[in-house]
Order: C-alpha cells, then sequence, then structure tokens
DNA sequence: TCGTTCGTTCGATGATGCCCGATGCACGTG
DNA sequence: CACGTGCATCGGGCATCATCGAACGAACGA
C-alpha cells in the first residue's frame, strides 16, 4: 500500500460538484453519453444554464466533450472523480486516531 | 459486493467541504483533535470567522465537539467523509461503460 | 469578586455565483 | 443561399454566503 502521498482537498474543485443542477447533470451522464438537449430536456432547466454549468465541468476536468454533427456530447471522466473521492477517503482514515493536542 | 443501491451527490452537503477554511480545518483536525484556539492559530483567520466555520461543519456532522474546562474541543467524524467518497466513487464506476443515447 | 481568557451569536457588508434573456456562431437541410 | 436547430457566450439582476466587529456568556485564577 503506497498512500503515503498526504493529499489535500481542493475547495476550488470541491466547489465544482457543490451546485444542484451540476450535481444532477454528473448524475446523468453516468451510464451514458449525452448531449447538451438531452441534459435540458431531463433538468428541466434552460439551455443556457445548462450550456454554463457544463462550460465549468468541462474546465475542472470532471466532463470531455465529443462534438457528433450539431451535436456535442459528454460523457464523464471517472479518474476526476476517483481522484476526489480517494482524497477523502484518506482524510477519513488519517482520522482513526485519539490524538489530542494540549492547550 | 452488494452495491447496487444507488447514491445521489448531495449537493447541499457537499458545499460544506468547498470553502478553503473549512477545508484547511478538516485537514487539520485529521489526525488529532484540537480546539478553536488551536484552530485561530493555525490557519491565522479571525476566531469569529472560525467558530462560524466550526458550526457549519458541526450541524453538517462532520465533527464533534467535546468540551474540556474552558475549552471546546473538536475531533472529525470519519464516517461522514468516508460516506461522501463512496457516493463519488460508486458514481465513477458506473461511468465505466461506453453507451450513448442518440439524438 | 474582579479580571482574563475561550468561545459563541448577532447584524452589517462585500464578494461570489446562479439564473436568465439576448445575441452570435456552426452545422445541416430544403 | 436561406432557414432552422443545437450550442456557446455575454451582461445584468438577484440571492447566497464568507468575513468582520461588537457584544455576550461561561469558565477559570488572583
Amino acid at each position: 500500500m503506497y498512500h503515503s502521498r498526504l493529499m489535500s482537498l481542493d475547495a476550488d474543485v470541491l466547489k465544482v460538484l457543490a451546485d444542484p443542477l451540476r450535481a444532477q447533470i454528473l448524475q446523468l451522464l453516468a451510464g451514458e453519453a449525452l448531449c447538451t438537449c438531452h441534459l435540458v430536456e431531463e433538468t428541466g432547466a434552460k439551455q443556457t444554464n445548462v450550456s454554463n454549468h457544463l462550460k465549468v465541468l468541462r474546465e475542472a476536468g470532471f466532463v470531455d466533450t465529443e462534438p457528433c454533427g450539431r451535436f456535442t456530447y459528454y460523457r464523464l471522466r471517472p479518474d476526476a472523480l476517483r481522484r476526489i473521492a480517494d482524497s477523502l477517503h484518506e482524510l477519513a482514515d488519517r482520522a482513526d486516531s485519539d490524538a489530542r493536542r494540549p492547550c
């Protein structure tokens, strides 16, 4: 087990996940790739709004785009999610101690 | 492995983690319990600010308090972090498919 | 009892960010 | 070439939230 490296929580990255619509989009993209019109349809949000959130997700590396004619398909990037999950898990593991710093 | 239950990303819970100061506090609390004055000292933030963030973390179930005389010790709750980590990991696993919904 | 220290709560303020309408652009079709 | 469609970008309006100062409460020690 070579996980001695300390991973740090990146609040900027977590911010990207901490939005209801973006979280919903990520869950919709799990299992199949969808294009913007699908996501608009499924979420009920306005197209510009969905597009803005997709930009945020793309720039944060959580989704990949794949142009297909007039359409733009979006696909989830599991590795990005796993990085976050691992850093949280590692933080939890480090907390299994009863140490207490004296005042 | 019976993880067929679908976990959903809770944006409200993620919001609690998605703040630089709160993220720093959680990392400081991993490994040892600290009281507010320690956290003020380590983060360099104002005491009222730290106290406000600790309240948010406490109400979200990420930390436990343990009064000790005049001091208040804070301890990380690993289970809360693991729940988030698991939901992210499960989402990543569900994305290992090449499916694509037609337009 | 008085003063000090640790900690929380409250109200105000400033910044961040979500949402929206309007616009522009690229692609495909008649 | 015109037209419609899918999608991105821009600017503003508005709500949320992080931060701060001030005041309060509680626990100790002199």
